[in-house]
DNA sequence: GCCGTTTTCGGCCCGACTGTTTTCAGTCG
């Protein structure tokens, strides 16, 4: 699967054109990077089952991109990428990934201090030289230390989303081995942390050998770093993977060890040593050293005198002392999704696309919620536009009567807490997703009762991705989220799970908080695209980390019901 | 470089915020 690869480089151009000032096509290639990085299916296959006309079809994707695309998967590289480098200083465009430091800073501190890459840029700012440049000062000299180990989280650790589908692309090659019987994923991955730091995969087979042969010659390895009789790791892009042959009688017993995590492994060990038993990766076993179990996880669990804990509750945050655990949310338990974007606004695909993909997926209902007015950059909609588009939506409603066509908005909170619209618009619409997009001041005060004005108007079903947080990019809005979640509670507006992968917000012990309060949840994925629907599974997986069950969340009620309660 | 409920050519990427400024430049969404 060359998709991110190829993402990489697109992204990578845009930066380039941008230090450049290149107008409008580092926007084009941003947008063509993202709809192949979030493709469900491997690009190269695109390609070959459709050619440079089937490239053509993806959203942003037109007769450039898609030649230099068809030129990446013909030569493995895109020439007029490396043109673009030369015209560049080095180290400007590192600089540019810092959050706070735009193409003309970057370019700035590389004329000036002759900065070349980010270790010396970390040391001019400790060493105060950059805050005597024109237009720099102290607080920026901070910022951009914070910016630097803010892009250290993210060079370490990389989305669920990546982890999962590289994951599962190696379980299914593994299988196809021919003396291979069982192929399973562990680690971080199996625990469906928002980030992860590598991918572990455990393998029962008559034949180690050539697992180990087949796994570190794969043609994506673009470097081995360890191979033995049992045991390689390899890295496939800059993401790390390894995977054990194992005895069947262990099995149970390396998925529990490398499921983690380290933290819940402690305090089941523990519990083992306090029973007369040692637990390790190769089983349950006496003091004496006589197997005990090993073959399953819930063996060992149950002769610890342990309930089974779903991989996603194993942080140790309570669920070994639990006295019931919860029946967790199932990953088919969604029945609609009620957040996603149209060509209308900054999405990819039209409306009718976002429904026929809402209908393949199988839902009863789906909302329509484009941007508002105040969302220029996403072509927001006035309200000549919202009301022209509810028409479409009528329109499309008789076309597909299978599915429940909800009309709705992700309406912008302005500054003082009203919305975008006024009270009579919003009331014509059966869903109203209510969402904070511009940073406001950091005033923690200000900022919870900017939220609790908009949850009291009775105007809104919904607060969207309510922390503002991207993952290894943006801070969460600072508010006071227990008093926020405690009036969506006595309101009943619901608290979205956005299943985006670089949001995954609200995160899981803030659930885990809100639930404890009562609040009701959505669960959405925000497409822009048909493709980003598949992203309701990383909102599940956040979820269940956040001990959610199905009847906590609205979504996973059937049209009738679903919709009597958003009223 | 992409796209078509305003257009197959000419729009699109504007406005708020921040920090550094004494009236504005750069960044970000």
């Amino acid at each position: 699967m060359k998709n991110q690869e190829l993402a990489t480089i697109f992204y990578e151009m845009a930066d380039l054109l941008e230090i450049l000032q290149v107008p409008w096509k580092p926007n084009a290639f941003r947008k063509a990077a993202r709809t192949i990085e979030t493709l469900s299916k491997p690009i190269e296959d695109v390609y070959a089952n459709g050619g440079v006309k089937a490239l053509k079809e993806l959203p942003g994707v037109g007769d450039a991109i898609a030649n230099k695309t068809e030129e990446f998967l013909k030569t493995g590289k895109i020439k007029e990428l490396h043109e673009l480098e030369q015209r560049i200083p080095k180290g400007v465009d590192e600089m540019m990934h810092i959050p706070g430091l735009g193409p003309k800073k970057a370019v700035m501190l590389n004329k000036e201090l002759h900065i070349k890459n980010l270790r010396d840029l970390q040391r001019a700012a400790e060493t105060g030289k950059i805050r005597k440049l024109a237009g720099f000062g102290e607080k920026s000299e901070q910022e951009i230390l914070k910016g630097l180990s803010l892009h250290a989280q993210g060079q370490e650790r990389k989305s669920l989303l990546m982890g999962l589908d590289i994951a599962r692309e190696l379980q299914s090659r593994l299988k196809t081995l021919a003396g291979v019987e069982r192929v399973e994923v562990a680690g971080s991955v199996r625990r469906r942390k928002e980030t992860i730091a590598d991918i572990d995969l455990f393998v029962t087979s008559k034949n180690a050998a050539k697992v180990m042969d087949f796994f570190t010659t794969m043609s994506d390895v673009t470097r081995i770093l360890a191979k033995g009789p049992t045991k390689s790791a390899v890295l496939i892009g800059n993401l790390q993977a390894d995977v054990r042959v194992l005895e069947p009688k262990s099995f149970g017993a390396a998925l529990q060890y490398f499921t983690g995590s380290k933290e819940h492994n402690v305090r089941v060990r523990q519990i083992a040593i306090d029973k007369g038993f040692k637990l390790n990766e190769y089983g349950l076993f006496t003091r004496a050293g006589k197997y005990v179990a090993g073959k399953t996880e819930q063996d060992i669990y149950k002769k610890l005198n342990l309930q089974y804990p779903e991989p996603e509750l194993r942080e140790n945050t309570g669920e070994i002392e639990a006295k019931k655990l919860p029946t967790l949310i199932p990953y088919d338990a969604i029945k609609g999704d009620c957040h996603m974007h149209t060509r209308w606004s900054d999405g990819g695909n039209t409306t009718e696309e976002m429904v026929r993909a809402a209908i393949e997926k199988g839902y009863e209902y789906l909302a329509i919620t484009d941007h508002s007015k105040s969302s220029i950059i996403a072509n927001g909609l006035d309200e000549k536009r919202l009301l022209k588009h509810c028409e479409e939506i009528d329109t499309l409603q008789k076309k597909f009567p299978q599915i429940v066509i909800l009309k709705g908005s992700e309406v912008d909170i302005r500054k003082d807490g009203s919305l975008d619209y006024k009270p009579a618009i919003l009331k014509q619409l059966d869903i109203v997703m209510a969402s904070a997009h511009q940073r406001f001041t950091p005033d923690r005060a200000a900022a919870t009762q900017r939220y609790l004005k908009v949850i009291q108007s009775g105007n809104v079903t919904a607060i969207s991705h309510p922390t503002g947080r991207l993952i290894n990019a943006r801070e969460p809005i600072d508010f006071d989220f227990e008093k926020v979640a405690q009036a969506c509670a006595d309101a009943n507006v619901f608290l979205e799970i956005n299943s985006s992968p670089s949001r995954l917000d609200l995160k899981d012990s803030l659930i885990r908080t809100a639930k404890e309060l009562n609040a009701p949840f959505i669960i959405n994925t925000d497409s822009h695209t048909t493709e980003h629907l598949r992203f309701i599974e990383l909102g599940i997986a956040q979820a269940r980390r956040g001990w959610l069950e199905a009847k906590d969340v609205v979504n996973t009620l059937p049209r009738k019901k679903f919709l009597s309660a958003i009223k």
